[in-house]
Parts: structure tokens; sequence; C-alpha cells
DNA sequence: GTACAACTTCAAGTATGCTTGAAGTCAAGG
DNA sequence: CCTTGACTTCAAGCATACTTGAAGTTGTAC
């Protein structure tokens, strides 16, 4: 029978993540543990799944940050139930579906590129994605005003 | 007519993102840029362009290190023409394929997931990304080895 | 010819998610 | 007891994609 607790290496290799990661989450809140007489972690193997869970979420496109969130909905004390299970999963699903129909649309735009040319740049969906791009910098309001000046008229 | 040559200031308004960025993506070897006798940088129409592809390519989930490799597959002095911008453009497309292809199926594994209640962790496939994590981090092998120990044989 | 917005460079800061290294302590086997 | 690997903390580093600020210069309008 193995011991109760987990030490962090025991936890590193069974969870699949250094220790280091480890610390960092639990600077973050995002896990906790006892400690020994002499200053040393200690899990519960409650924590095994915990770092399942944010693992996952973050394979979901969640941050720590939103991973925390999430996991502040599970109890801290109880194994989580099937509802609490399956109230996480649907948002994390519903989250999935979201970033699935951005691609999408945006793919589906550059397919008309494609067949258009798109060599004016002026009209082209793919060259205003307002705000999937928007997303990921500092407000990209459009990538384009107008592009013919200069050749006369 | 507006003048030949755009100022850093004008590039940004028209482009929509910041003079810093331009600075930024200027030091990559993204763009590029002629000086005025008082150094101050002047652009062409063309990377006008420019710009808005690398948008367009952050979009589609590039990095700006991709950006810069797939513009370099473009003529630096003429318009591009349209084979030019069909090649990227298919490739960009095969990008967002991959990319929804992945995100599908940690859906379809996480809607199994909801169905099975998921509990033990043990056999479920959300908890077992084996790549879609590893993507993000430094290598995720397994989140889970096994579960259950010290319930009793 | 002068005011002032817009420009210049360079260093440092921000946010995320960790890793790495230094310097020291703990735990378990022989 | 003593070695040695595993652990501790804390600061700094890395990668991406920029932004911000300081200190100084340019370009243009009046």
């Amino acid at each position: 029978m193995t011991s109760e607790w987990l030490t962090i290496g025991e936890l590193a290799e069974r969870a699949g993540v250094a220790t280091s990661a480890l610390r960092f989450y639990e600077s973050k809140g995002l896990i906790d543990s006892e400690r020994t007489d002499g200053n040393q972690r200690r899990y519960t193997r409650a924590t095994l799944r915990r770092v399942a869970l944010v693992r996952a979420a973050q394979a979901v496109g969640l941050s720590l940050q939103e991973a925390a969130t999430a996991l502040e909905t599970l109890p801290h004390d109880r194994t989580p139930n099937k509802s609490d299970w399956q109230r996480l999963s649907r948002s994390w699903r519903r989250h999935l579906d979201e970033q699935i129909a951005d691609l999408s649309a945006l793919r589906d735009e550059l397919t008309d590129c494609i067949g258009c040319g798109c060599l004016s740049l002026r009209s082209c969906a793919i060259f205003n994605p307002s705000d999937a791009v928007a997303e990921r910098g500092a407000g990209a309001r459009y990538l384009l005003g107008d592009e013919k000046v200069a050749t006369g008229a």
C-alpha cells in the first residue's frame, strides 16, 4: 500500500509535470499542500486530479487564471461528483465550440479569398478580422483603410 | 494625390496598429523602410499590404516568426500576384484546418466525458491529451498514471 | 524663425507560464 | 553518523509580442 501522501517529486512524476510547475501552480493557488516538520510539501491524492484538471483546462485553451476560477467551483474537500464534472466539462465544451466557430469562420473567409485572388485587399474579409486578431494583441481595428491611391483617377 | 511615402504615423493609422508595433516588426525584418535625411522612416504603400498580411497571419495563429517565413516567399519588390496569394492562403487554410481538427477531436472527447462522468479520470481521453497540451508548455507526457491505490485491493 | 507635434533610439516594463540556478536543508539507506 | 538525492526559497532568465518612458531630433505650419 502506497503512502497516503505524495512528495512533490512523486506528484510531478505521476502528473507528468515538472516540480517547478507544481510549485508555480501552488504559488498561483491552483493546488495546495501540507508541510512536513522539515518544511517539505506533501500532497494528497486529490491533488493529482486537480493537476489533471489544470492541464485539461489548458488543453481547452484556458489560461491558468481561468483554470483557477473554474477549479474554484469545485469542492476543495470532497471528491467532485458527476454533476460537478458535468458542469465544468459543459462549460469547457462551449469554450471549445466558440474557438472552433471562430476559426471556421476565418477559414471560410480565407477559402473565399483564395477564389477571389484578393489582390486589392480592400473588400477581403480576411484582412478585416475585426476581432480575431484583436484577441491576441492590442486593438487591431482595421487592417486596411483604403488601398488604391496614386494610381490616378 | 497623396504623397507616395507614408510616415510611421500614417502607416500605423491606416494599418490599425501602433507605431511601436511597426518599429517592432521592422526590427524583426517583417517590414522595411527608407529614411529621410533627418533619419525618419518612410514607407511605401506596399508596406500597408505587408502589415495586413502579418496581421492576417497572426489571426490564422502563426507567430511573427512564422509570418516572417511566409512573407519571405513573397516578392519584396513587385506586387504579389494571384498565384503568390493562393499559395500563401492555401497554406494558411491548411493551418486553420489542423487547428480546427485538433480542437474538434478534443471537443468530441470532452463530450464523451460528460456522458461517462469520468470521475475515475483513468481511462478518460481528455486527461491524456498527449499532444494538445504539449504544444503549449514543456512536455506533458501523461496527466495521470493510475489513480486508485490505498482504497484496498 | 520658432513652436510643437511627430519623429528618433534604447532600455526597461508587462503578461503568461514556466525553467534554471544558487545556496542551503531534509530524509533515508548503509 | 554520514552521504546523497530530493527537497526548500528566492531571484533571475526565457520566449512571445509588444508598450512605455526618457531624452533628444525633425518637419511643418504659422
